[in-house]
DNA sequence: CAAACTGTACTATTGTACTATTACAATATT
DNA sequence: AATATTGTAATAGTACAATAGTACAGTTTG
């Protein structure tokens, strides 16, 4: 997996929602195993205990699980994974338009500014 | 000068940014002079030091200037505070697109996200 | 002149996020 | 059985933003 981490944001979160991402749009199957805390840390680029914290967090919302000794491994239930993904996308989307409009822009200035910095 | 802090996020840019905005949608004229620091303060439910700071930084990008013992007042050049302003709000707008896109969406349903956001 | 208000500077403290390091028990591997 | 790897926990250290409090000099106002 391929980790894209922003130094200026918190990183817990953004292992949480990448995996939670993966999970979701079938990146990780359910049952799958993840690579181990230590693995990650290191592809990411990041300490131990962020990465366990993340897991932990994932647990909490069902989307993971932990066989001590073992490794974590996905769960069964993807619905855990697709209902975070989309209240994180939300939430996301609502507070960009938050900032935005604080800013004084509408709907449209809005809009024509995505468009001008999208690429595809 | 109504303020929108959130609390989640650096409280310092925040009362930069809507002051920038502010100024260059032509709520603040040129030459006025601003509430004070300890004002502004009460008004945003902020800590003065944290106002101070705010004014600091935007006297470094010229958009304010201070007369010791009078007060903070509106630079004549109104360029800075547009030019900040056209900067800040690409630079959120790419954050948001990169975000979006680290979590497997695209163009497409991004602006869908938005759309299904917003009330106006 | 005197009082009040202003910008400015400084220190101390708190809260938070992350890093660094160590340790231990459960599991897997050989 | 022995070794390596895993999850898990605890501690200490670092860095930063913000708060709290104090102080002082310049300006305005009465």
């Amino acid at each position: 997996m391929k980790w894209s981490i922003d130094k200026d944001r918190a990183i817990c979160p953004q292992i949480e929602d990448q995996i939670c991402a993966a999970i979701s749009l079938g990146v990780f199957q359910p049952g799958e195993r993840l690579k181990s805390v230590r693995e990650v840390a290191v592809e990411a680029g990041v300490n131990p205990n962020t990465v366990q914290k993340a897991f932990s967090e994932l647990e909490r919302d069902g989307l993971i699980y932990s066989k001590p000794g073992s490794g974590w491994y996905v769960g069964e239930e993807k619905n855990a994974a697709d209902d975070k993904l989309k209240k994180l996308l939300r939430e996301k989307t609502v507070q960009f338009l938050k900032e935005m409009k604080t800013l004084g822009m509408n709907k449209q200035q809005i809009i024509r500014l995505l468009e001008e910095e999208t690429d595809e």
